[in-house]
DNA sequence: GCCATGTTTGTGACCGGTCACAATCCTTCT
DNA sequence: AGAAGGATTGTGACCGGTCACAAACATGGC
């Protein structure tokens, strides 16, 4: 009853044999051929044969192999997502963009976490994911690892997340990769602002480690600064992005009573921040304000609740893909600066 | 030059044409079943052929095809996760530990999110997912519609994470799904205990919305009520896993003076309750005592830093990964109570 | 020295699709 | 009616591996 010899097992085969292509076009009293273009949506078919091939296709329950389809065409439809981090807030939703807009094109996504930014980690990592045949990258590029990582690749380019264009075939060498970031240049300088117009001498900056864009944060926070003719306090630079070291750093940047106003590298460091400030009896907003980057789905619960910058990774990540299809570049929402109790007119001297 | 005379593109063809399997053979002066045999590890090749080989791969880039392995052998080396959220800290842990085990394994992580719970979408989820060619699958049943996926998988089980087993060749339908889950039950006993301990007459608990396992940790809350002899209070479901949710409801459970001791369904409910409590000038712990679960990295950095369940998710995911290969049972990481700052004594009455 | 047995190597077919090209079928126009 | 031209359909080869089986080569026992 089967037309594979291949498989020669001779138990009670219930279990439907894999049904292909010649299956169905046999089912249906057409070529392979037309099947193929029915299931491909190729124009030139007749409405007749059409029909014949989906009732037939319904009947015998047949799917088509993405493996048999990767190898004839050279190319899978897949992304690989490159990220040194699945649990953090901006990359797991930068992920989850891209995976939902995968889902509606019909591609599948993969993941490969980058464990490290050593050199050995990552060119790992870019090996893994280089071969062409394999479908499309995206790398996200927040951290070291990822930037280097998108650096490594065949065709670079460097920023947030970079969205490495191979999906299409005639995607060549000279097709670069394709990125997308948002503009922390503007909500770094947004924030900063913020806190400036409620009457802070200065703003300190306590940054994430070695990011890709920490040059545009930096750059954002030092102009708004510049520009209200504020003295620039040197960066603080925790051991983490987590708020552990955030926490420690500014247990003791908060004895300096000139350190009124805490621009923090993500949400995480900001709630390290608050709780320092709790443990050092420093209140917040009264004493000292401070402000998260991220807006993390808890921010709105901290105590105090925390202003901060809305960044919508999920739309980055969604973006990243199409970035895959059409280059085209369309904006992508600004980050909002979401004022909540964390903030406060600077304390009277 | 080239062998293939697929591509006619006569463009300036610097870009390495793949090289295959036949390639090496013939750079290596052996057939293409040799080199095929040296890339899987076959015993019975000589020395001085795999060498020849081996050099041949180095010398030409060789990389073997994912496709057309798939397709030669009729399984593919990937996992899919099924999973309904990406962003949540359990979700993507589990997803990280998944991950790590099936890299060093050399196995492709794919990952496909579920909508909703709703039977259209789960089944498109499963529908997806359930060809045996594509490789395995691993279900991230924490939630309903992780569940129903399970279930509406080809060989089914149900259990929080669970493994299905498709990898190996042989992998049958008598081969059924196994799973992997923590001991939810104690966990919840050990943590209702712990407030009993403190004197508090008994424990309200808000739980996570239909979870899998919820009949778990309301089985282990209830079996440390009963033993204690204390009352078993009516079960709080907020409408969401989220912190809003449990805030909304703690806002009028608070004003209960019975309530002084609350079991959250997750930590971020437990910042909630945390938060709502502030609200309502209830002070924790002197009023009222809290207990999340999960231990989030950012428990710690709460004010006052939260008492909870850790669970080890990233070695729930490396296990579930590992059932795909070997059925064995092995033991996983038990839930430990991390005592903080929010429970302490029940208020003296 | 010869045969039995085990090890190493090679050949042809096949997996399930796509591609290039040729053949057949309709229409429409002169 | 015949030819031109587009639409539809079919055929053979190929993608890059694996599988089953056979051939060639060693090794060892009697």
């Amino acid at each position: 009853m089967f037309v594979t010899g291949h498989n020669p097992s001779e138990q009670d085969n219930s279990a439907a044999a894999t049904v292909s292509i010649r299956d169905v076009a046999r089912a249906a009293g057409v070529s392979y051929q037309t099947v193929s273009r029915v299931i491909n949506d190729h124009p030139n078919v007749s409405q007749k044969a059409r029909e014949k091939v989906n009732s037939a296709i319904a009947e015998l329950g047949y799917r088509p192999s993405r493996a048999a389809r990767a190898l004839a065409s050279g190319v899978d439809r897949a992304v690989t997502v490159l990220t040194s981090n699945t649990s953090l807030y901006g990359y797991a939703e930068t992920l989850g963009g891209i995976e939902e807009a995968a889902r509606s094109a019909g591609v599948q996504v993969a993941i490969r976490v980058l464990e490290s930014d050593r050199d050995q980690d990552v060119a790992a990592a870019v090996e893994g994911v280089s071969d062409p045949r394999a479908g499309a990258v995206i790398v996200l590029a927040f951290d070291r690892a990822g930037a280097r990582a998108l650096r490594a690749l065949p065709a670079n380019v460097s920023s947030s997340a970079a969205a490495e264009s191979y999906l299409g075939r005639r995607a060549q060498k000279s097709e670069s990769a394709r990125w997308v970031w948002f503009d922390d240049t503007l909500a770094a300088q947004r924030a900063t602002e913020h806190l400036l117009e409620l009457g802070h001498r200065t703003v300190h900056h306590l940054a994430i480690p070695s990011t890709t864009n920490v040059g545009d944060r930096e750059r954002g926070w030092k102009r708004a600064l510049s520009a209200a003719g504020a003295p620039v306090p040197e960066v603080i630079r925790p051991r983490s992005w987590r708020a552990a070291g955030a926490h420690e750093a500014a247990l003791s940047l908060l004895m300096d009573p000139a350190v009124t106003a805490i621009l923090c590298g993500n949400d995480e460091q900001a709630l390290g921040v608050i709780r320092a400030a709790h443990d050092r009896g420093v209140r917040i907003p009264e004493d000292v304000s401070v402000v998260g980057f991220d807006d993390v789905p808890t921010a709105a619960f901290y105590t105090p609740a925390l202003t901060t910058v809305r960044f919508d990774f999920a739309a980055l990540g969604r973006r990243a893909f199409e970035l895959l299809v059409s280059p085209e570049d369309a904006p992508l929402t600004e980050p909002t600066l979401i004022v909540r109790e964390s903030t406060g007119p600077a304390p009277r001297t």
